[in-house]
DNA sequence: CAGATAATGTACGAACTAGTGAGTTATTTG
DNA sequence: CAAATAACTCACTAGTTCGTACATTATCTG
């Protein structure tokens, strides 16, 4: 019946495959709004597998964000602030940040839908912990390189920064909807990209040089 | 006749508070997550009243989408432009956006609600059509008045530069959760208020005049 | 005041939804 | 190969949730 190496149970597939659906339906609908039945549904197995390999909804619900924070993480790894002056390095990680938002729509979903939650089920998992850590030491790191070499003049904070940067690039993405509907114009349209792009890196690099206020 | 308030039975009063509950819990457990029978149980009155004036759950929460953003309207009325050079007067727009958003907590939560269903709600009222139309008139014009003063150098669309304005605005109150729990700091929190309102507003001032990139 | 109408309360049901009990089959292990 | 275990299926249920039928009472109108 079975040919070999050709399994018909393989757990992690199933897992995986679970894990993957489940992360499209709740970006989609929300925790609340989401199904167990349609994800089940919508995998080759059944929901008392959901229930098997992960046991409730929540627990899955908290694998998909894991999951997904996974997908992004390490942003910063690929800036290369050494070889960079302090102006094209925050330049450069604006501009990857955008690319990632960019990128990783589910992600965004998710996270706004977790804001939603007002981060309850974040703060449950260990495996989100401390996440935030190695941005802030880059953007601080090319802060002190800014004003040591006097191209940055304007005092600011890591975590400000980040914020300022993260805050364009995830708004654009998650607030296309209600965005459109507002002003005719989905910011997410491949029209807009290069030009939004250039916007998030202008932005933090006039900030930091201050613009002679 | 009979004298206001004499009444035991007051449909407006009726209707609006229920309206006040439906809007808080809404804004609090997302459309999905939101429980008619929970929001009957917080008014004075009983869950068939709210089919009896609202028709059902969804006409509900678009009655409560469309009070959030009538409290929220023309911020920009406001804005004295014509008194005021264009610096300040774009700084101005931009810390009373960020004064509006700090202060209609309730609104913001709607609106991230509202993306995660695609703004399908928002675009069946015809209430909320066209409600962006000042703000971007009022950018224009402070636009417009700083380069013809020599005051703005970077080529700005009005669009581009409220949602640069906007996206600080939201982020801060609507991803403070998650925000919070990965860097450790509530950018809602008193201490961070002040120093983050000037940011905003130096934020655009600066990608405005350029700062000489 | 009497009849009409608007406003409200009670009780109930049909459909949905997360979760499970219990048995079955494939795969691994000794 | 036999026993053990991991992976999986199916049918079911307890509780919830939106919505409504129907009765009732206050207020208005002529």
């Amino acid at each position: 019946m079975s040919i070999p190496g050709d399994r018909q149970r393989d757990a992690d597939r199933t897992r995986a495959e679970i894990l993957d659906v489940a992360m499209a339906e709740f970006a989609r609908s929300g925790y609340a709004g989401a199904r167990v039945d349609e994800i089940a549904d919508l995998t080759s197995t059944t929901k008392r597998m959901i229930y098997y390999y992960f046991g409730g909804k929540e627990q899955l619900y908290i694998a998909a964000l894991e999951k997904a924070y996974a997908e992004v993480r390490a942003v910063e790894k690929t800036v290369d602030v050494d070889h960079l002056d302090p102006v094209e390095a925050i330049r450069t990680l604006a501009q990857l940040t955008f690319d990632h938002h960019d990128a990783h729509r589910d992600f965004i979903a998710l996270v706004a839908i977790e804001n939603v939650h007002r981060a309850e089920h974040i703060r449950k998992s260990e495996a989100l912990a401390n996440l935030g850590a190695p941005v802030l030491d880059l953007i601080s790191r090319i802060l002190a390189a800014g004003h040591a070499s006097g191209d940055f003049t304007t005092e600011a904070d890591a975590i400000d920064v980040h914020m300022m940067i993260s805050s364009f690039c995830f708004f654009r993405v998650a607030n296309q909807h209600t965005f459109g509907a507002l002003f005719g114009r989905d910011m997410t349209a491949p029209e807009h990209r290069e030009r939004l792009r250039t916007m998030v890196g202008e932005m933090v690099v006039a900030y930091l040089k201050g613009a002679g206020v």
